[in-house]
DNA sequence: CGCGACTTTGAGTCTCATCAAGTTCGGTGG
DNA sequence: CCACCGAACTTGATGAGACTCAAAGTCGCG
C-alpha cells in the first residue's frame, strides 16, 4: 500500500488533515509501490537522464551534485528522510544534476503518470506541490544569501542549524546530537569553501564551545549562540500554505488531529544506516 | 482582452503551439485585466505581505530584494519584460522578499483565483507553471554555482551573458548593445561583491576588449570570449518541457518546429544547475 | 599491522573588502 | 548660461579572510 508514500510526504504539513480525505480517496488508483534499498554512494539519477518519476526518501540522506568541467563539484541540495526528490523535473522531464545517496537508505518511486492522476482529480494536489517547491526554493535562496553575504564561520554554523532544524522536524528525538554524514570535503562543496578551511572553521566553533564533531557525529553544545552567529531564522524552512486564494477546498474546520492519527508510525528503523 | 497576458507568458515557449488552443479557449473566463504603469523605484510588493496574484511584467525591469538586518541587501532575481513574478508564492500566499521596479514599466496582475480556474480546467497549465518555476529555480541554482565557484570577473561576465541571452529571447533586436539599468552597487548586491570591485572588474573586462559600459548602456564587444571566460552555457535558461509523462495533452504530432520541441536534445557535458 | 580515507596544522599567497580621496556627469536653481 | 550639488563611478592603499600546497596525525577496517 503506498499509503506510506503519502504519509511521508504529507506528514510535515499542517495542512495534512486538510487534504487527507482527498488523498485517501485517490490512493487506490495508484499501483502498488515498493521500497527500494540503496547503499551509500548509489546513484539515484544522473544528469541528462530523462525523469519520469518522483522519489521519496524514506530513510537515509542523499544529495544532488553538480560537476564542473574542471572536475570540482558542488553539492546543491541535501535531502533528508521524508523529502521528495525530483519535483522540479516534473515538467521538464530531464535531470539537470546527479543525485547520490550519502548513506544507506530506502527510497520509493512515484511515477509522474500516477501524479497526473492526482493533478487531474485534485487541483489541490498541484497546489500542494507548489508549496513544497516553494519551500525548496526558499532553501536555495537562503543558502545563496548565506553564501555570498557571510563568513565561512557563519556559513558552516548556518548549515548546521539548518540540518538540525530539518531533522527535528522529522523526529524530535534528534536533540542536540546527530549524525552528519558528510565529509569535510562534502561540506566544503556544499558551502563553497575549501576542505581545509572547513576543518579550521570547525576548530574555531569547537574552541568557542558551540559544536563538536567526531566521526560524523555532531554535537551542538550551544544552539542558541550558534543560531545567533549564523543569523539563522528558521522561518524559511516552513512549508507555507494558505494565505493565497488558491485553495479549492473549503478551509478546514481546523480539527486538531493528533500527530499519530495520520497513520504515521514513528518510523525509527530507517534512521540512517551509516557507512561512509 | 487579456490575450496579451498569455501571449507574454507563452511567447517564450516552444510549446506555445501545444497549449495555444487550450489557453485560447480559456481566455474568456478571465476578467478583463488592465495594465498598470509603474515608475522606477516603485514597490511591487513587500516582504510579509500576503500574495494573492501573479504579476506579469509587460515592459521594464524589476527585481526582488532581500534586506539583511545589518542594512545591506541582496538582489535575488532580476525580472525582464515577459517574466512572471510571484509564481512561488502561489501556494504560500506570502511574500518573502521585496520587489521593486528598476525602470519605468507596465505590469498587469493575474489573481490567483483566476489561475485556479486554469488549473481546474486544464491540468496542463499547472504543468506549464511547473516548467516556468523549474527554469527560475535553475537560474537561482546557476547563480549560486557561479557565485561560489568563480572569480569576480567570471561572475560579472556570467551575469552579463545571462542578461544578454534573456533579452535576446524576448527580442532578437537586442544585438550586442543594451541598457543594463543597474548601478554598480546593484550589480554588487546581485553578485555578492563590493561596488568598488565591480568597477574594477568592469575596467578589467573593458581592458580586455570584452565589454564596455557607459551610463547604463552596455556594449558587448566580444561575446564569444565573454562567454568563454564566464563558462556560460545558456541551456539552463531554456524552459524545458516534455520529457516527462505529465502531459495530458496528446503529444503534438511532432511537427518539427524547433530543435527543442521534443524536449531536449543531447544534453551532454551539461553545465546547468538544477534544482531538485 | 598497515593501508587508505579523512582530518589537522603550518606557511605562503592572492583575491577581494574596506576606507578614503578624487572624478564625471546630469540636473537644478540662481 | 553658469555654478553647484549629489549620485555614480574611479583609483589607490591597506589588510583580512580564505585558498593552495605540503606534511603530519588519526582512525576504521581488512
Amino acid at each position: 500500500m503506498n499509503r506510506v508514500v503519502f504519509d511521508s510526504i504529507f506528514k510535515r504539513f499542517d495542512i495534512y488533515h486538510t487534504l487527507e480525505k482527498e488523498v485517501t480517496a485517490l490512493l487506490d488508483h495508484f499501483p502498488e509501490d515498493q521500497l527500494i534499498h540503496r547503499k551509500a554512494g548509489d546513484c539515484l539519477w544522473q544528469e541528462g537522464e530523462s525523469a519520469n518519476s518522483l522519489l521519496v526518501l524514506r530513510s537515509g540522506w542523499a544529495c544532488s551534485i553538480y560537476y564542473h568541467k574542471d572536475g570540482s563539484r558542488q553539492l546543491l541540495e541535501i535531502y533528508l528522510p521524508g523529502d521528495v526528490l525530483g519535483l522540479c523535473q516534473i515538467a521538464s522531464g530531464n535531470r539537470r544534476t546527479n543525485a547520490v545517496m550519502l548513506t544507506d537508505g530506502w527510497v520509493c518511486e512515484l511515477p509522474h503518470s500516477s501524479l497526473l492522476k492526482l493533478f487531474d482529480d485534485s487541483p489541490n494536489t498541484a497546489a500542494l506541490l507548489f508549496a513544497i517547491i516553494n519551500q525548496r526554493q526558499a532553501m536555495l535562496a537562503e543558502r545563496r544569501i548565506t553564501m555570498t553575504h557571510r563568513s565561512a564561520k557563519q556559513r558552516l554554523a548556518h548549515f548546521i542549524c539548518e540540518c538540525h532544524t530539518r531533522l527535528l522536524e522529522i523526529d524530535e528525538n534528534y536533540r542536540d546530537e546527530f549524525l552528519l554524514p558528510l565529509t569535510q570535503q562534502d561540506l566544503a562543496d556544499t558551502l563553497g569553501m575549501s576542505a581545509v578551511h572547513v576543518s579550521r572553521t570547525f576548530s574555531q566553533l569547537a574552541a568557542e564551545g558551540l559544536v563538536q564533531r567526531h566521526l560524523f557525529q555532531l554535537i551542538i553544545l550551544d544552539a542558541t549562540k550558534l543560531r545567533e552567529i549564523a543569523a539563522f531564522d528558521e522561518r524559511y524552512l516552513k512549508i507555507l500554505w494558505g494565505g493565497g486564494n488558491l485553495s479549492l477546498i473549503e478551509q478546514p474546520p481546523s480539527i486538531p488531529i493528533s500527530p499519530a492519527a495520520s497513520g504515521f508510525s514513528e518510523d525509527q528503523d530507517g534512521r540512517i544506516a551509516e557507512k561512509q
